[in-house]
DNA sequence: TAAACATATGAACAAATATTCATATGTTGT
DNA sequence: ACAACATATGAATATTTGTTCATATGTTTA
């Protein structure tokens, strides 16, 4: 016997219907975008250590990628992405490039995450 | 003339040192893939509308992808990856399966995101 | 000024990921 | 039992993403 969608639904709405209503619903493309850039940021192992690393002091290219052992350029490849989505910011002094956090909500995120994982 | 180390980076080693000192305090390899792993979760967009959606009201397969035009079979395979993960849900009833966000955890991730993109 | 060092970046390559397509499994209604 | 429907999934393909390599720019020191 077919089962009543108000049952399986909790609404009378036919299946079509109920699509049609939820689209006007649906988080919008901008948003959604944006929000997929914003977590893309934090999704990769090198840029979370370089973020973790600097969380705890400054530091110039060449250190972090010393600590990390990994080259200068793909440390710097990846700085680039951090700095434009405005998570780190840098300051030159010399030759040197000294990169910091912008502000505490990088951390904050970052702690939060952390804090899903280790539970 | 050569700038002082402790000038530069607030600390009497040298870069070297510096270096060697801080890979101890390196986020370990395993902290750092499960985290990148949790945040890559969040990174697609049509994850994101999916998540979105769920947190209005539980949806099985086919509505989801009629609400957002997309093919059951995209929806069915983003679907896995939030199973896996353990975002959402499902509960089989009938030929439908129907899903539904594991724990508010889910929607408060979402919802930190989207304060800090609308900001 | 030349050599050494620090960083940035474009191009090539490799790896990971999302979607489509075809199809298998399982359930419902006739 | 059969047809229609709902979902899941492996394989193929397209796209994105991360690293390497070569090199350009700019600063310091000899």
């Amino acid at each position: 016997m077919e089962e009543n969608l108000k049952d399986i639904c909790g609404t009378d709405m036919g299946h079509e219907d109920l699509i049609k209503e939820n689209k006007a619903n649906t988080l919008c493309d901008d948003h959604a975008y944006h929000l997929a850039e914003f977590f893309k940021v934090y999704s990769d192992e090198t840029r979370l250590k370089i973020i973790h690393l600097l969380s705890l002091k400054e530091l110039c290219v060449h250190e972090i990628a010393g600590i990390l052992d990994m080259s200068q350029s793909a440390i710097s490849h990846q700085l680039k992405v951090l700095r434009n989505q405005k998570l780190v910011k840098p300051r030159k002094s010399g030759k040197h490039v000294f990169y910091s956090l912008s502000d505490d909500h990088v951390v904050t995120i970052f702690k939060n995450g952390l804090d899903h994982i280790v539970e």
